[in-house]
DNA sequence: ATATACTGTGTATTTTTTACACTAACTAAA
DNA sequence: TTTAGTTAGTGTAAAAAATACACAGTATAT
């Protein structure tokens, strides 16, 4: 390969913002940084891509080095570029969101050496994070909210069998505001691609709601390719 | 500046989709590339990031180069980064659209010495492009069509005045579909965000229609930032 | 048995979307 | 000045979707 192209003391990094919901909250994954710059500062996940890997294996290998996930749904958002992002260098980013069940996960542990601790947080309680990453991660939520219009993407949030409360409690959170609940049910049902079980809700002190799951197939059968009406 | 980031044989670069609206028809500006790799194939207009702009500058730098055209509407869309995506290094791209008033406008006329010739081409009889510019294209087009739905980018492509008629015509170019005339005006009409001058077109040799106006004021005071049901 | 907590459901109203066709206005040509 | 040609401009009825709204039923815990 002949050295046509200029050389740059710069690199190409990802970020990642990891989204659960849990007890009701939608949360975001952190790290705590234990290296400079921005030692004991959290941050959100990210890393150099490598000069054989494609940007979107580079994420997948990010977020597997970080939470020890793999097959997690995630998508490219935006791509950060200002000059002195970094003080160290010339980094433009590639910034992903991924969503992941939180239940049953093992516990997140970071695997690089760079975290010193890793942990969910709500994102109405956010600390000043490292970098520009406090505007990266109001991208992305902005972008998440736009993108549960039309895309099934609260499923890849719950359990695989949920309650259609869980359903909406999750949308509240994402949308950061009330729903009704007769309409909400309604609107859902009606889609057709949500399954009824035979089964109940387990270990809850009250009357036990039915479980649901998302039927992908009827999903893409229903709708080719996303939740738009185009008329 | 300590070197304390790994050097890469590699780069940044912006690629650009222009689109524009002539004769009822969605345009995108290429150029026939001069110079190897890819010589003599039609390309989108593209450079690389210098070491001291952000990629927001090198795109307004970079469409500027190329069509001579300042403050345009530019919105970045994706970033694409395979591996083997440049025959000559390791280059992940950038990708802005464009949106220009072609009408009125002096001849597009390529800078830069790479290419030799520009060109607006129909979206619909697009050749294949060099590198893995006809899949930028494809997805361009697609965010294109969303947005279009919730913000008011149409007007960016239109004359400042323009008739219902026009806008119409553009809206089934980018959607590739009919639109019901009376629906259409309808519903444009009853956002609120049209201006009606006391103006008509000229020069056709018809019935001349009323010209229009988009009145930003008016839009922003009325949706704070997008076209977006919140309920 | 009782208190507690959440599940699950229907209807009426309003708003939005859709389908649909003709006359009026202007220009150009004869 | 008449006529032919072309687009502008307009309304209504029906269907579909969105909204607002409240209570009885069921399971659990004590």
């Amino acid at each position: 390969m002949e050295p046509l192209l200029p050389k740059f003391d710069s690199a190409f990094s990802i970020d990642c913002v990891i989204f659960g919901f849990e007890a009701g909250e939608l949360k975001v994954l952190l790290i705590e940084r234990n290296e400079d710059p921005f030692k004991d500062w959290w941050a959100l996940p990210g890393n150099l891509v490598e000069a054989d890997e494609s940007i979107e294996d580079a994420a997948t290998r990010i977020l597997y080095e970080l939470t020890g996930l793999r097959d997690m749904h995630m998508e490219q958002f935006h791509t950060f570029g200002a000059v002195k992002r970094h003080p160290l260098g010339r980094v433009i980013t590639v910034a992903y969101y991924a969503l992941i069940r939180i239940i049953g996960q093992k516990e997140v542990k970071p695997v690089t050496k760079y975290a010193k601790n890793a942990a969910w947080r709500s994102v109405n309680d956010l600390p000043k994070l490292a970098y520009d990453h406090s505007e990266i991660f109001e991208t992305s939520i902005q972008k998440l909210r736009r993108r549960l219009a039309y895309q099934p993407i609260a499923f890849e949030l719950l359990p695989e069998k949920f309650t259609l409360t869980q359903l909406q409690l999750l949308y509240e959170a994402i949308l950061n505001k009330k729903l009704d609940k007769r309409n909400f049910r309604k609107k859902m049902l009606s889609y057709g691609f949500l399954k009824e079980l035979d089964e109940k809700q387990k270990g809850v002190s009250y009357r036990a709601a039915k479980l649901y799951k998302f039927d992908r197939r009827k999903y893409f059968k229903i709708f080719q390719n996303d939740l738009t009406p185009d008329n």
